[in-house]
DNA sequence: GTCTATGTTTGCGG
DNA sequence: TCCGCAAACATAGA
């Protein structure tokens, strides 16, 4: 569930909490996959006594720096969550990672469908240099864009979810990027034209941007719905034009929106703005 | 109770 | 290489 924003809002509620800093005390492991290339006992050999030094985001991983150059990558998939609590508070249902802190908090990994993933390494780089470019930064240019799109016989909306091509967007914020830019999601990505892509550039810039300013998109209320640090629900579901407003008019003309399948994704457009 | 959909990514097969 | 599909899981909602 977590994209770009919202997983940069984690982040920045992770620094004001003050995690940079803080001591890693110990490791508890209750569902063993959720540690990747490693034993649970091996991680937390490993990242016992190591100090955080620096919380950051690349795509839609958080990225925990530890003293002696290793890295904590942790990707929240669907419904992973991290929350920050006293160490006394005991352990609800569906945590599976406990890192303790020696402030006596506990940065804990809650994930009903259990798809989360922490990876330990001294090389995060074999991992975040797949990824295409952080969509807002200087690097992602409409003729970047261009590049991604041109001669692929292959739809608009599940190269923009293709995380080779642009770092960071996911099922929410392809479908408002679409809208904004007047694109039909099912359009092949080779015949988008030099004006469209430009649009698509710029809509997916402004679509990212208010999320972040938002805090974040929490559709619900139940367990498997976005929070950030210290349950902080974001407030961007009041922006969003399409996503999950079937039956609803568009925003724009009025048209009711329409859900349609497209690479297997629930995917929300405007039939009338998005031919 | 039963059935379906779910915001992500990976690996497989054509 | 490119692309579509199923799987990894549990729960909410119909």
């Amino acid at each position: 569930m977590p994209e770009l924003p919202e997983v940069q809002t984690i982040v920045n509620d992770l620094l004001t909490a003050g995690l940079v800093g803080a001591e890693i005390t110990g490791a508890r492991v209750f569902w063993p996959r959720t540690i990747s290339g490693m034993s649970p006992a091996a991680f937390g050999r490993r990242v016992k006594g190591r100090v955080v030094t620096g919380v950051w985001r690349r795509a839609k991983y958080i990225v925990v720096d530890l003293d002696g150059g290793l890295g904590l990558l942790i990707h929240l998939r669907m419904t992973g969550r991290l929350d920050l609590v006293p160490a006394r508070q005991p352990r609800a249902k569906h945590e599976h990672v406990i890192l303790e802190l020696g402030d006596q908090r506990h940065l804990r990994f809650h994930d009903t469908r259990k798809f989360g993933r922490f990876c330990l390494t001294a090389e995060p780089g074999k991992i975040l240099d797949r990824l295409g470019p952080e969509p807002l930064s200087a690097a992602f240019t409409a003729r970047r864009l261009a590049d991604c799109l041109k001669a692929r016989r292959r739809m608009v909306k599940p190269l923009l979810l293709d995380q080779r091509m642009i770092a960071g967007l996911g099922n929410i914020y392809a479908d408002e990027a679409l809208w904004a830019a007047g694109i039909h999601p099912g359009r092949m990505a080779g015949t988008l034209l030099p004006a469209e892509i430009k649009a698509l550039h710029r809509a997916i810039r402004q679509v990212l941007a208010q999320g972040v300013k938002n805090l974040g998109t929490t559709l619900g209320s139940g367990a498997g719905n976005f929070y950030s640090i210290a349950r902080h629900r974001g407030r961007n579901r009041d922006a969003l034009k399409v996503f999950r407003r079937d039956g609803l008019p568009c925003p724009r003309c009025a048209h009711p929106i329409r859900r349609i399948v497209v690479g297997q994704r629930g995917t929300h457009f405007c039939p009338v703005c998005q031919q």
